[in-house]
DNA sequence: TACATGATGCCCT
DNA sequence: GGGCATCATGTAG
């Protein structure tokens, strides 16, 4: 990663989901351990909409699960889903005001072995080790970034992103993203025709790399 | 390669 | 007790 990255900051955060989500396009999440550093660019992205989005679990109000989407901008959500698997959001808009950004697909920059391990992954020759094609197995998806950054909601629901003191952060690294597609969310049922996922256009490491776009 | 299905546990009603 | 912002695996083609 060049030296010259900047931390992303709470004004960023503090907008509407949808231009948050399209912004984090190319940005780079970091979890900092006593081991080293895990980086990945966000290559993927849904908008969850505090208000009118029925897909969104700030839909029907505040509760013990969802209270840091209610909360400032810049902080974690993190949930338990399907018995298995945690999916890691970041709260958008003003304190009080409901919203957030639900991170999809990272493309492995640092750590790869760490986060291998922390997908269970055993770690191939070499020759392999930079090919998209293994790579992918990493973080290409909601579930399996959080597998490879070791995130839980014990351990970091509520935490914030925009401290330069947190083991979780945002940064610019000056990279541009040279064009982003939009379509349908992934896996939900109600407003799933909202076209609210963003992602890098022939990325090989979104989720779902084809799907119908609604827009360009 | 594409699709269907089962595993699994927490939160909310 | 139902539903869920997922993933890995099995089967068919």
């Amino acid at each position: 990663m060049p030296a010259a990255s900047t931390l992303l900051s709470s004004a960023f955060f503090n907008r509407d989901p949808r231009r948050v989500a399209r912004s984090l396009l190319g940005k780079v999440l970091i979890r900092r351990t006593p081991h080293g550093i895990l980086a990945g660019r966000i290559v993927e992205t849904e908008a969850y909409l505090g208000a009118g989005d029925a897909a969104a679990h700030s839909a029907s109000g505040k509760t013990a699960r969802n209270s840091v989407l209610f909360g400032p901008p810049g902080f974690a959500y993190v949930y338990f889903i399907y018995g298995n698997y945690y999916c890691l959001n970041v709260s958008c808009l003003p304190d009080g005001v409901p919203g957030g950004v639900l991170f999809r697909a990272l493309e492995p920059l640092m750590g790869v072995r760490e986060m291998a391990a922390g997908r269970g992954l055993s770690v191939p020759g070499p020759e392999y080790l930079k090919k998209a094609s293994w790579l992918r197995k990493i973080s290409a998806g909601p579930g399996l970034l959080c597998e490879a950054f070791s995130i839980t909601r014990a351990r970091d629901n509520g935490k914030s992103f925009v401290s330069s003191r947190s083991d979780l952060q945002i940064a610019d690294d000056g990279h541009r993203v040279r064009r982003v597609a939009i379509g349908p969310r992934i896996g939900i049922t109600k407003s799933a025709e909202q076209p609210l996922r963003y992602f890098i256009a022939n990325s090989p490491f979104v989720s779902v790399p084809l799907r119908p776009l609604v827009k360009a």
